[in-house]
DNA sequence: GTTATTTCTTAAGGTATCTTAATTTTTAAG
DNA sequence: CTTAAAAATTAAGATACCTTAAGAAATAAC
């Protein structure tokens, strides 16, 4: 667990054992059993999470009571509700675990005080921030496609390992078309 | 422009007379016309650009050749593709002009040097991700409230002066819906 | 292994939004 | 001031996608 956020951060910046250290001080790990929440609407968001293991949605309900999900996070990737961590609201996401879930938690008083220890840390999430970026735009990308079949082909095509572990309503709430015409668009392939 | 770029910074990280000093030396100013392109399409972005005056769009054109908005820009906004900017890859999308508009303009490698010059900045470009990923979350927010016409109502509500500094189409574009379409919703109403 | 729960499919009818194309209005250019 | 270019509107017909509702298939629970 350990080693493997260590490999994660050697991606961006190389810390010393020493730094990682003090780092780890400040995470917890947790885990979450399928279904359960890591943080419910309303509730202000008070941690990021580093997946070791498993797999979660970020999903709101809509005004006809409908989940929409928002993102799906799996192994090596931060997760949070940015808005909600960073200005102290209250969250209008639910963060969910799909699977059973193994994190490593951090809260925000324990960031802002690590980010003092270990400078590099800073450079870190500034890089982890940016990659978080640029996923999002990528999916608003997607997002932009003509067609939901073109969307739906695409969304399998570069996470198709991933897409068997998620039912099929799930990738169409994601994909913002309804079940039953994903189902038709399956069919007319 | 200098005291702009200084208040700008003061919201996030305190920086001494120097170290903005060192940082200013790594800036250029420069001014683009109006439809001017500050980034074309397959070009890599290797600028981040702060608005000091004026307004941009970041677009592209999809399949159909219909140009599809982004995202606009305006002062005392940071302004890139991250995509490109990070990962060096060709560009998908073009920025430019819609109004003459004056910018600070720093360079990948630059900005590189500056971070190890001034460690601080690390921290306020950390910051900048970080509300930037929150902007581009509440505009996926909007995008799956139902209905373009509740869309369209939030658009204007939030970002009313703004949204008589650019054509209507525009809007539409940026909104994902027909500019005659959205023409008929504002009849309705 | 039988029952219950969750997920997926099918189909009919409805609606939001698009397409095309022509017209008007507004803004910019000479 | 006049003409050209850009932007906004209108309207009719087309279609992508939704809604509802019911039944089939798969997965989980007992």
């Amino acid at each position: 667990m350990r080693q493997q956020l260590l490999d994660y951060f050697k991606r961006y910046v190389s810390f010393s054992e020493e730094e990682l250290n003090i780092f780890f001080k400040y995470l917890t790990a947790e885990t979450y059993s399928k279904k359960e929440f890591l943080l419910n609407e309303g509730a202000i968001c008070n941690s990021q999470f580093f997946i070791i293991s498993g797999l979660i949605r970020v999903f709101k309900i809509d005004e006809k009571g409908n989940e929409k999900i928002i993102h799906f996070g799996i192994e090596n990737w931060w997760v949070t509700n940015m808005e909600s961590f960073i200005l102290k609201e209250p969250s209008k996401v639910y963060i969910q675990a799909l699977e059973d879930t193994t994190v490593l938690k951090i809260n925000k008083e324990d960031l802002e005080q690590a980010y003092k220890t270990i400078p590099k840390l800073e450079r870190a999430f500034r890089i982890i921030t940016e990659r978080m970026f640029i996923a999002i735009e990528r999916k608003n990308e997607h997002y932009a496609k003509m067609g939901s079949k073109e969307r739906y082909e695409d969304f399998v095509a570069q996470l198709q390992s991933f897409s068997q572990r998620v039912p099929q309503y799930m990738i169409a709430s994601y994909l913002d078309i309804t079940p039953e015409y994903l189902s038709e668009l399956r069919k007319s392939k």
